[in-house]
DNA sequence: AATCTCACG
DNA sequence: ACGTACGTGAGATTA
């Protein structure tokens, strides 16, 4: 049995900002109930409870921080809207049949958690839905906290058990107190220890675990001097915020969790109230004047889970040689979770034995086939231990992330939620999830996209995370200190102008000293203050020397920390960087790099491009480095299918001045660099859906004269103004764009209210079809490239994508073969209307070959 | 945790 | 009349 308590004002609240605002007909606001009422229902279809309340704060302050001296009783007050609308959320949730929890001089904390505990004298498990983190305290095997945000609209949940919770945060959930007792809680006027931040405190838990082992002998703690003075001050605060930040568990109340059950019932007075609400949405979907709820709930029947042991493991053996297809899943190789479909087994080298790494080779060995998640991490572990990393025929997340590329992250337990209509977790539902995800792959077309190119991919990607790319650490080291000096001068002069000391590096600060001290003129642009970006300050240029400074301390100050310094710190022990490939992060289908980033390695200015002079072949190697040119521009040519655009490439002319010539309407050969530039502009603007305003703002002419430039492009290129038009209509009508693999982008964006995010969503129509077929294409070329240089046994590898660029680190012996590989897999990956042109160079340095 | 800024395609 | 380019990730500051 499970019961699930919501943090009522804590909910409220997230709903009440992350919804935009709404009105009854009467003019009540509604925006928090609404999202409330959603928060709720997204709930009870993840977690199926078979009981359900509500607690909530009194807004009286509580006993508890009365008697604290240095707490202000003033919480802040709520916004009226939503204060209106809290007795209407209260008789909603009375009609529903829901139960209230409040409590005078308690705090909705202190209810969950005694909640929490007379859920598990019963027998019962808890899920406590909140939207902040106090109350992380409370998890144990029988009590989960569930964690909502609402963001734009849309509703993420983590579901935190006692592992969940490890995992983040590397130490158990009760110790979560003592945590607070050193950091403090600004947001609940908790002190903590002064001078104690999040890193300091999170170092110390987990060396230590609680605050009573650090203040059992403080001189024995490892720690820097400062740090132990500091606790040493702070232990009267320190102990003070221990008890403020400890929930309570046993508030006077009765509570019995069979009396909560909720079986989705409601009273008669939940219709008019909807109707005066106008919730004609929850009319419809709850079904609500036909008297009953209806939630459809999907029971998968669970399989027997077996712990194997030693003498178990022959008949293991056996099942995995039977089974066709086994699903797996391990976070290291010391212990594996396999799911054959009629059993859940776990198997790890303590309770095995030695026949533990006989099960690791029947199971990854070529023609076991084999159903993960996440399975280039399944590779990279597994390549560590020298195993197969063949034949895994299907990917649960990569198949989530294709069906909906919106998602932030696609753990488990939200992929099973979504598709298979209830929370899972482990191999049976990777098992369980593998044929309705793949039914709905081939339902949306994506079955060549997924097969030839995103699945194949992962092995490419784990070859290429596991090569990584050579650093001359030495040469980034001097350059990282080359630039000290022009820094420590660029911040003096800068001090200077101020007429004193400032930190350059705060925004606000900054804005300060230009707008206010020094008066520069029209400092505009505004949100939280004054806005100081290069754009801003570019157009202050010449008005007074600190601008020039200013410009180029950022510059420095951004090359010595995120580069210089940030890139030494991940250098491996053999020289080299290692780079993680995300594939399951992009709405459009491109990679990103993570951890370090290698995909926005500096170039485009003269100082920054010194950067890419690191980063070199290994010794006896060189690199070859391979571009695409204008990949989307010559791919909006082939979707438009724009007769002027496909000829211009064609012609072989250089295509910006091409466009000059038509835009301009002037002859090819009296183009001139300022035209091509323009040119160059519109060109850009166009395939991101652009505004005259902003290619104005780009180029510096007057939007007029920008206007002027996008309307002779389009009748130039009238085809792409057809697929403009088209586009946003096709969008309109089916919800989503795709690539001409199928890569499939949601908009809803396009229903919103907002016109500034319904613009977006129109923009991004036009966008996505063309970056995300480039994406495609140079994805297939990688799994291309891969499988060749493996068939002709060269010792080439590739060690990174950057969008329309790939790197090849091979023996010099190999370059020119390579060379030649490379242009052609690239260009031939696909064959469209208009040919493809990539251009690979040699050279020992990134900076030299590209 | 959110914001600002800036690096890349 | 609105507000002003698509897609990313990281470091520093602020609250």
């Amino acid at each position: 049995m499970k019961l699930m308590i919501l943090d009522g004002n804590s909910i409220v609240n997230r709903a009440f900002f992350g919804v935009r605002p709404l009105n009854a007909p009467d003019g009540t606001p509604t925006n928090a109930i609404f999202g409330f009422l959603n928060i709720l229902q997204r709930m009870l279809d993840e977690q199926k409870p078979d009981a359900v309340c509500v607690s909530f704060d009194r807004r009286e302050p509580t006993f508890r921080h009365q008697a604290y001296d240095g707490y202000k009783a003033q919480r802040k007050g709520m916004p009226e809207e939503l204060a209106a609308q809290m007795p209407v959320l209260k008789e909603t949730l009375d009609a529903m049949g829901i139960h209230r929890y409040e409590l005078k001089g308690y705090e909705a904390d202190d209810i969950l958690g005694t909640v929490s505990v007379k859920c598990a004298e019963k027998g019962w498990d808890c899920v406590v839905v909140t939207g902040d983190k106090d109350s992380l305290q409370l998890i144990t095997d029988t009590t989960t906290v569930c964690n909502v945000k609402t963001r734009m609209g849309q509703t993420e949940t983590i579901n935190y058990t006692p592992e969940v919770f490890r995992e983040e945060y590397g130490f158990d959930p009760p110790q979560m107190v003592d945590l607070k007792a050193l950091m403090g809680d600004s947001s609940d006027n908790i002190p903590g220890v002064p001078g104690v931040g999040e890193k300091t405190a999170l170092e110390l838990i987990r060396k230590y675990g609680t605050l009573e082992n650090i203040y059992a002998d403080l001189s024995a703690l490892d720690v820097k001097e400062g740090v132990r003075k500091k606790l040493a001050a702070g232990e009267e605060s320190a102990r003070m915020s221990y008890w403020l930040a400890t929930i309570l568990k046993e508030v006077p109340m009765e509570f019995d969790p069979a009396e909560n059950r909720w079986d989705h019932d409601y009273t008669d007075a939940l219709y008019p109230l909807f109707k005066r609400l106008g919730f004609q949405k929850f009319i419809e979907k709850w079904g609500v004047q036909e008297g009953k709820i209806t939630v459809e709930a999907v029971q998968s029947k669970a399989m027997p889970h077996v712990d194997v042991a030693e003498d178990e493991l022959p008949a293991l053996l056996e099942a995995v040689k039977a089974a066709p297809i086994l699903a797996v899943d391990f976070t290291d190789l010391d212990r594996i979770e396999l799911c054959d479909g009629k059993t859940v087994y776990t198997a790890s080298w303590s309770s095995c034995g030695d026949g533990y790494n006989e099960l690791l080779q029947t199971v990854f060995i070529p023609g076991k086939q084999k159903v993960g998640h996440h399975v280039k991490e399944l590779m990279n572990i597994l390549t560590r231990e020298n195993l197969s990393r063949e034949d895994f025929v299907f990917d649960t997340a990569l198949a989530a992330y294709l069906l909906d590329a919106n998602e932030s992250e696609y753990p488990l337990s939200r992929v099973t939620a979504r598709y298979l209509g209830e929370e899972q977790s482990g191999t049976q539902a990777i098992y369980d999830l593998y044929p309705v995800l793949d039914a709905k792959l081939k339902e949306l077309d994506m079955e060549k996209l997924y097969t030839e190119i995103e699945l194949p991919l992962c092995l490419v990607l784990s070859d290429m995370e596991q090569a990584g790319f050579y650093v001359d650490r030495k040469a980034l080291y001097d350059f990282g200190e080359s630039l000290n000096g022009d820094i420590a001068r660029l911040q003096e002069s800068i001090w200077q102008h101020a007429g004193h000391q400032f930190n350059i590096n705060s925004p606000k600060q900054l804005g300060e000293v230009l707008f206010e001290e020094l008066m520069l003129p029209s400092g505009k642009k505004t949100k939280t203050g004054w806005s100081t970006n290069v754009d801003v300050m570019e157009k202050l240029r010449g008005k007074h020397p600190i601008v020039d400074e200013v410009l180029e301390y950022r510059t420095l100050t951004k090359l010595k920390s995120t580069y210089a310094d940030g890139l030494l710190k991940v250098i491996g022990e053999d020289g080299r960087i290692r780079s993680s490939f995300q594939m399951t992060v992009t709405a459009t289908g491109r990679l990103s790099s993570t951890e370090p980033n290698l995909q926005n390695i500096p170039v485009r200015k003269k100082l920054g491009a010194e950067i890419r002079k690191m980063f070199v072949a290994g010794p006896g190697m060189v690199l070859v480095d391979a571009d695409y040119s204008q990949i989307e521009l010559r791919l909006l040519a082939h979707i438009s299918g724009d007769e002027a655009m496909r000829g211009a490439f064609l012609s072989g002319e250089d295509f910006h001045t091409v466009t000059a010539s038509k835009v301009f309407n002037v002859p090819i050969e009296d183009v001139t660099p300022v035209l091509r530039s323009r040119a160059k502009a519109v060109n850009f603007g166009i395939v991101y859906g652009i505004s005259a305003f902003s290619l104005a703002q780009d180029i510096g002419v007057f939007p007029n004269e920008a206007k002027a430039y996008m309307d002779a492009y389009l009748d130039k290129y009238h085809g792409v103004r057809d697929y403009m038009d088209k586009i946003k209509a096709q969008a309109k009508a089916d919800g989503y764009v795709e690539t001409l693999f199928h890569r499939r982008r949601y908009l809803p964006e396009l229903k919103s209210s907002n016109f500034n995010v319904r613009s977006f969503g129109e923009r991004v129509a036009l966008n996505m079809p063309v970056q995300g077929t480039a994406a495609d294409v140079i994805k297939l070329a990688m799994v291309n490239v891969h499988r060749r240089l493996q068939e002709a046994k060269l010792e080439a590898r590739l060690i990174l994508q950057v969008h329309d660029e790939l790197i090849v680190e091979c023996p010099e012996s190999e370059a020119e073969r390579v060379q030649t590989l490379l242009e052609e897999e690239m260009e031939n990956a696909v064959h469209y209307s208009v040919p493809l042109i990539a251009e690979a160079h040699i050279g020992h340095s990134w900076a030299e070959a590209h």
